[in-house]
DNA sequence: TCTGGGGTCCTAGGACCC
DNA sequence: TCTGGGGTCCTAGGACCC
């Protein structure tokens, strides 16, 4: 294990809140939930004035409106994250060109392999760690100056501490785990501080009396192994002694691509699930095919009325990136499982991913079938679906109402550029501020009015605000 | 009050091959 | 006539993370 804790863990306050609170002026220093706003959405994150009132990730936003009344509930800006998230990882990459992305607002640096790495390998231990104190002080700094947004970072000789040390820097702070003193940090934390400890090992090690990561790092790697099984037990045994060699690995190639949705109502009809698999084969199929790649194992997710899921897979012979065959093959596997009950969920997924798409013969075979059999007139694109029309859906209306979700960013021809707040009863109500303007106004609008229309995310600083002095 | 969507990794059993 | 052991692939489910 390195001498010096020259491994940083960087991770975002609050992300997608804090993004709204900064781009939206009037919501500053207020509750603020952002997560899906549906009958069975749940809280993707919420700001630190949202959780005075209990509010927290992943409950479900009936819950949180309950506990939280007068919280402004947002759908999140997807596209708006991305970009900050851009921004804030390609200033991390100067520190080193060895960073591990988690996801979009977190991720491990090793400086020790970056443009500080000769000075740190001269370091004294405490000149290297006051050096280490200052990068990461800068970073967040310089992070907070182009975003407006506050980062937590954790500094230590392991990515295990590393990651616990921004933890414990929440929110906006900067914790400097010294080498030596890791199981003096972790010994008093609950088993659940520990990577890795869901739920269900913290039920497992409670019932041995295990309660907290000392009284796991007491145990033998063997006692553990045999209460959390193989791999699991050893690594838990490794990480509450403080013990953590994983290097910082540079993002590798995703491995499968999925996506599915929540209906809001149960899918009662056979003809209903099959046109939803179509259509979420058509989408994972729109993003393999923009990552660049081909899959061979197709698996499909079905999540009953009752909550219990389940998965159906099948291997084709060769990987394949046509919407055509992707949606047959979860056709078929649909066929495999009772809809009785009703059905809450369905997914689409591909695993077994190529590095790139291959002369695809199992395509052509099932296009040229599907061309004998006269079902062939979908032939003006391969990416067409199998799809019939929804037996719900309002044949031959080319026109789809205009939705607005709150969050959403718009600009309207008279007033500029605002969000949506709400909408409702044929009205939708905006606010019109930007992310440097004071907190604006609010005016209601008929749903249909033809001078507001949807907008791309403002950066949360103006253009060019960097350079000047 | 009722549980999202996108992933990763591990385990275990059965098929199949040598 | 009965009986091997190991390796790899496929499938399903579960735990966990953000």
């Amino acid at each position: 294990m390195r001498t010096l804790p020259s491994i940083l863990h960087l991770d975002m306050d609050a992300f997608f809140a804090s993004v709204e609170q900064v781009a939206k002026p009037s919501l500053r220093g207020k509750p603020v939930i952002v997560g899906g706003l549906g009958q069975r959405g749940v809280v993707s994150t919420c700001s630190y004035e949202a959780r005075v009132f209990g509010v927290r990730s992943a409950m479900a936003t009936a819950v949180a409106r309950r506990l939280c009344p007068n919280g402004a509930y947002l759908w999140p800006r997807f596209v708006a994250y991305r970009d900050i998230s851009e921004q804030v990882m390609a200033m991390v990459r100067e520190l080193s060109p060895l960073v591990e992305q988690l996801s979009v607002d977190e991720a491990y640096v090793d400086l020790a392999a970056g443009p500080y790495g000769p000075a740190l390998a001269e370091a004294t231990l405490d000149g290297g760690a006051e050096l280490i104190r200052a990068i990461a002080e800068d970073l967040r700094a310089d992070i907070e100056r182009a975003t407006g947004l506050t980062a937590s970072v954790g500094a230590a000789s392991s990515k295990l501490m590393a990651k616990i040390g921004s933890e414990q820097a929440k929110p906006n702070g900067l914790v400097l785990v010294t080498p030596g003193q890791e199981r003096a940090v972790l010994g008093p934390l609950p088993v659940r501080a520990l990577p890795g400890v869901g739920p269900a090992t913290e039920q497992a090690l409670r019932r041995a009396g295990l309660l907290t990561v000392a009284e796991v790092a007491e145990q033998s790697e063997e006692e553990m192994v045999r209460l959390l099984g193989r791999a699991h037990g050893s690594g838990v045994s490794l990480m509450a002694k403080g013990l953590d060699g994983r290097a910082v690995v540079p993002d590798r190639d995703a491995k499968s691509v999925s996506v599915e949705d929540t209906y809001e109502v149960d899918l009662m009809e056979r003809d209903q699930v099959l046109f939803e698999l179509d259509r979420l084969a058509a989408r994972c199929v729109r993003r393999l095919k923009a990552a660049g790649r081909s899959g061979r194992t197709v698996v499909i997710k079905v999540r009953r009325f009752d909550f219990s899921t389940l998965t159906r897979s099948e291997t084709l012979p060769g990987p394949t990136d046509d919407a055509r065959v992707i949606a047959t093959t979860a056709r078929r596997l649909a066929e495999q499982v009772s809809l009785s009950g009703g059905i809450r969920l369905l997914g689409v997924g591909v695993s077994q991913l190529a590095e790139y798409t291959q002369e695809d013969l199992f395509a052509q075979a099932a296009a040229e079938l599907a061309e004998q059999e006269g079902e062939g007139e979908g032939g003006d694109g391969p990416d067409e679906p199998v799809a019939q029309a929804p037996p719900t859906a309002a044949a031959g209306q080319p026109f789809r109402e205009q939705v607005w979700l709150p969050g959403q960013d718009v600009v309207h021809a008279e007033h500029g550029r605002g969000w949506v707040q709400g909408s409702g009863v044929g009205r939708v109500t905006v606010r019109f501020e930007t992310p440097d303007s004071p907190p604006g106004r609010v005016r209601t609008f008929r749903i249909d009015d033809a001078a507001l229309t949807p907008a791309e995310p403002l950066p949360l600083r103006p253009r060019g605000a960097l350079e000047q002095p």
